[in-house]
DNA sequence: TCTTGACCTCAAGTCGACTTGAACTGGCAC
DNA sequence: GTGCCAGTTCAAGTCGACTTGAGGTCAAGA
């Protein structure tokens, strides 16, 4: 049989236990039986966590994931959904492009004081217009 | 005077009068008074939050902003610290290119499964591997 | 003077994605 | 047969950045 102990699944995803616990719950991903108490998966949910793991990467939350499974386990991709997520990343990126242009010159600015830097002054009411008109919220990776 | 009642900087910057006060508990910024009960600020509030709001947009934590400012209130920006910044934006943009790239792909991909088109199989493994290997967490921003 | 209502404080709640802790169970090696 | 310990459940905790709610105060207008 290939069904897989939840720390081989653990172990060859690179996903936690807890984790895998965790998605289980929320529906993300299903074992196939028990040995005992222990979870026995199908070595398929690999895919899947990947799956899973490219929607996380993709900026997907765990509850957009799940709705891209239908309720037979088989991904039911929605291409505009994918579109429409293509050209989201595309805005943060100009985004993040700008603000990295700005910190690199911020950075290498010989003004005395930031704030004298114009580029640096321009930088600011960018990010402040950004705060200011839409009710915008903002958050990139951690560290 | 040009002292700003909370309501007025809330309306001239766009930050809410409870996230001022946040702030204000925060040691991000500060009132210069009261009337009565209600905080006055400074016109100078104001480029400070838009300084607060460059931090956040680049991907600096509140507590990293915090430390950005001297205890007499001057800006005080390690320039090591921006280029570091601006160098892990650039990581996140090629990161997030690829993933754009993919999606699109994967959008416009006539395979019957996505699981049989190779290109979306390459990003699969990709995904994959960011999560198997290094204990990476990874957060886009929501909506 | 009295009322109003915007602002105040402080504690607690929210959100997403997990992690952690306490108490328990059962297959397997001895 | 029995003890170990990796697995199990369920509740609660964590983290960051705020928001919300209850109850209180006070400057200003009628």
């Amino acid at each position: 049989m290939n069904a897989l102990d939840i720390t081989e699944v653990a172990r060859r995803s690179g996903v936690p236990a807890s984790t895998l616990r965790f998605y289980e719950e929320k529906g993300l991903i299903a074992s196939v039986g028990r040995r005992g108490l222990r979870r026995l998966f199908d070595a398929d949910v690999l895919e899947r966590l990947a799956l899973i793991a490219m929607g996380r990467a993709a900026g997907f939350s765990l509850e957009e994931i799940a709705r891209m499974f239908a309720p037979d386990g088989r991904p039911r991709i929605d291409r505009r959904m994918l579109s429409a997520k293509a050209e989201q990343l595309d805005k943060t990126i100009r985004e993040l492009s700008a603000m990295r242009d700005g910190l690199r010159h911020a950075a290498a600015c010989p003004a005395a004081s930031h704030m004298e830097c114009p580029t640096f002054r321009r930088l600011l009411r960018g990010a402040a217009s950004g705060a200011t008109g839409a009710r915008s919220r903002k958050r990139l990776p951690p560290r």
